[in-house]
DNA sequence: TAGTTTTAAGTTTTT
DNA sequence: CTTAAAACTA
């Protein structure tokens, strides 16, 4: 009786809750139950093992898998409410708030974003542009997600130039005077004070007794590296993941974490859960049968429990306007016929750019409608500067934060004055506050800095002296926020987001934008609004203030929802990406031309790591499931023809159903039904088995196949480097040679 | 030096 | 077409 929870599960499912003992990992197919399963098993362990709620710890990749997670497991038992469930880098900043003095990070950093980091390395590399310092900081990231330090040997897998490791040291010796952390050192740094600390390192592992990781085929080394850290010989592990949705290589996820976890944790049992709960039969089909055009996977045989239903419609367009029209047309009719509701269909797309042409259409029409992750609210410029004035005041040796709002609204201190405050702070542990009142400046920057000091220091004062009791805090938490805006300006709130208001308000900042927004009829000061609505759930304290500013960087969907009116009934417009771990009734994939989606010019891993970012798309959807191709597209303001993209030449054409002009070429057959000759194909490839050729990026290499799809026939070439690529055979020429053939 | 106008450049994907 | 960098003027 008490057990019932348990008997919603699979066979498969059941053993992955009921498993103890050895590490196990669960390979979980798209669809196959792997929340619930997990969800289960944090229930499992807290009734049925008697484990402390606490002492689980449980991660994921995104807050909202996170929330999501929280939430099930809850429902289930109430207790798992005070498990530890949070993403791997809410957990790092957490774990660096108590122990970072042990690296001698200050427990009151800041999180910088890219942009920040990007601003701290303009001031390191003089002369570079833009593009210059924004490729080093993807690499520094990168480095750190391998969890290499400047020295390491191994550095010259991202960058092998002297150059970048001196720059990367610089980068390194900079933050750590500034006392501030990247996205990286957020698993990187309680890595090393784990292995420095035996001691810390123990008490970890005693207090975690089981620890389970969702999604882990996107797990990069720095993050194996934690888990391993945390594990001790009595500590539980599970992890789950599908090595087809590996979706974030570029970010440093590593599939060989998936790949090679039994290696790596001895005595491992693997769980494989095969069976799909969600997707008809013919949306299963059509998602595999891309995927499978993959060479490094696992591979594994999903069955789908709810058997046949609608086949997926593949919807050639025109262009980019009938594209958004056309999703209009189905989601409003399905609709007006009672068949759906708003939020039963979701629109996917590559690049968050696409969603502008989804957003007007469906605006004009009515369509009520969300837009998951791309507002970029807290990139706004407005809201960077507000923070920027919070950060300062956490951390006054926070140089980007200073050079950014020291001067705005114009106080009359230039580049080169704040150039010289940096300079004397070096000297000054940094402290820029300190130095500031001391340095010697011409009078109009002299001016202007007292200003700006006097502004810190009132808002120091604000928030040391009204301390808030937990009674008024628990208040705050329940008020619920007011939305007046005003034209006029700000309006204040209570406790901290007074704080804010007031410092927003006597910064300048507000004046300033709001004379912009009357030039250029921008909501500039509606968004510093919404940014004193979100703070006003926070006490009013040097606490609240860093937890706030942590929430922000970790989490920048929370404005976002929390303005959301929760669960209202509208369209999802949504990036593939962005899609992984939901679903939805209904999915429009968009844009599946070639060049958008896959984009163009890639090598053939970042080729399979598309065709899993199709499979993820696919595989969200429960009853229906379009593609749409479009014949012209808007790139940059030009109108440019488009094909149909790889995949659509490689989906089973037996699960598909075609609307719309077919373009020229496209061959619309069942697999089977076309077996054509291969001397035919070779004839019409114009390439021959066995063939020789040159490629200017490659090297050397030799056809090993010539095969039809339908754009025109497509030669395997295998290199002398061992890689095998294909091409279309009318690519020819451009950078490929035959060798041993004259034109 | 601050703020504006002109010109060039550019789109992945995200914690 | 939008955004960022460079050039220009008051």
């Amino acid at each position: 009786m008490s057990q019932s929870y348990l008997d919603v599960l699979n066979s498969e499912q059941k053993r992955a809750v009921l498993h103890t003992g050895k590490p196990l990992l669960i390979l979980a197919g798209a669809g196959s139950g792997k929340t619930r399963v997990i969800t289960t098993k944090i229930a499992w362990l807290i009734r049925e093992q008697g484990l402390d709620p606490r002492s689980i710890l449980a991660v994921t990749f995104t807050n909202k898998a996170a929330r999501e997670m929280a939430e099930r497991a809850k429902l289930i038992d109430d207790r798992a409410g005070d498990a530890m469930l949070r993403t791997f880098h809410s957990f790092g900043a957490w774990f660096l708030r108590r122990n970072g003095p042990l690296a001698g990070l200050d427990s009151g950093f800041v999180i910088y974003d890219d942009d920040d980091v990007c601003s701290l390395l303009s001031s390191l590399m003089e002369n570079s542009t833009k593009a210059e310092i924004k490729q080093i900081a993807y690499k520094i990231s990168r480095a750190k997600d391998y969890f290499l330090c400047p020295n390491d040997p191994k550095l010259s897998f991202i960058d092998s130039h002297k150059k970048f490791h001196s720059i990367y040291a610089m980068y390194e010796e900079r933050m750590s005077q500034i006392g501030n952390v990247d996205f990286g050192d957020l698993i990187k740094k309680p890595v090393e004070i784990l292995r420095s600390h035996p001691e810390t390192a123990q008490r970890f592992r005693d207090r975690f007794s089981a620890i389970l990781v969702d999604e882990y085929q996107d797990a990069n080394v720095a993050q194996f590296e934690l888990l391993k850290e945390l594990t001790g010989p009595a500590t539980y592990v599970c992890v789950v993941g599908d090595d087809d949705q590996s979706i974030y290589r570029f970010r440093g996820a590593e599939v060989k974490n998936i790949l090679e976890f039994p290696n790596l944790f001895s005595g491992t049992e693997i769980i494989r859960l095969e069976k799909n709960y969600r997707s008809t039969e013919p949306i299963l089909r059509a998602a595999s049968s891309v995927v499978d055009n993959n060479q490094g996977r696992l591979g594994k045989t999903l069955s789908a429990t709810r058997g046949n239903g609608k086949l997926p419609v593949l919807a050639f367009l025109p262009n980019q306007d009938e594209e958004a029209a056309f999703c209009a047309r189905q989601i409003e009719d399905s609709v007006r016929q009672g068949r759906a509701k708003w939020s039963h269909w979701a629109i996917l797309y590559r690049t968050n750019a696409q969603s502008l042409g989804f957003e007007t259409k469906f605006l004009r029409r009515g369509i009520p409608y969300r837009v998951v992750g791309s507002l970029k609210f807290y990139e706004r410029e407005e809201i960077k500067d507000a923070l920027a004035l919070l950060s300062f005041l956490v951390n006054p040796r926070d140089e980007v934060a200073f050079r950014r709002i020291v001067n705005k609204p114009a106080r009359g201190v230039g580049p080169a004055s704040v150039d010289k405050i940096i300079e004397a702070a070096y000297a000054n542990e940094n402290d820029l506050m300190e130095t500031g009142r001391r340095i010697d400046l011409a009078p109009k920057a002299r001016a202007g800095l007292n200003d700006f000091i006097k502004l810190i220091e009132d808002g120091k004062s604000l928030l040391e002296n009204a301390q808030t009791t937990d009674e008024e805090i628990r208040k705050l938490q329940i008020k619920k926020r007011d939305s007046n805006k005003s034209r006029e300006g700000l309006a204040s709130g209570e406790g901290f987001s007074n704080c804010v208001y007031m410092l927003v308000k006597n910064s300048g900042i507000a004046d300033y934008h709001k004379m912009q927004d009357d030039v250029t009829g921008n909501q500039r000061l509606n968004n510093l609004q919404e940014l004193l609505n979100a703070a006003s759930q926070y006490p009013l304290s040097q606490k609240g203030l860093q937890d706030f500013l942590e929430h922000i960087e970790l989490d920048r969907s929370l404005v976002n929802d929390s303005a959301d009116t929760g669960n209202v009934d509208s369209v999802t417009l949504i990036t593939f990406h962005n899609t992984k771990g939901l679903e939805f009734q209904n999915v429009i994939m968009t844009g599946v031309e070639h060049g958008v989606f896959p984009r163009e010019n890639i090598k053939e891993d970042e080729l399979e790591e598309e065709r899993r970012l199709f499979y993820v798309g696919a595989t969200r959807a429960m009853n229906e499931l379009y593609f749409t191709s479009c014949a012209m597209r808007r790139m940059y303001g030009r109108t440019v023809p488009t094909n149909p993209s790889l995949f659509l030449h490689e989906v089973d054409k037996g699960s598909l159903q075609i609307t719309g002009s077919i373009p020229y070429g496209f061959n619309t057959l069942k697999k089977n039904a076309a077996s054509p000759g291969h001397s035919e194909i070779e004839k019409a490839a114009d390439w021959k088995r066995g063939e020789s050729l040159y490629h200017d990026d490659h090297g050397y290499g030799e056809v090993i196949a010539v095969t039809d799809s339908e754009e025109g026939p497509v030669v395997r070439v295998h290199f002398q480097t061992g890689k095998e690529l294909h091409f279309h055979s009318e690519y020819q020429g451009s950078a490929i040679t035959k060798i041993g053939r004259d034109y």
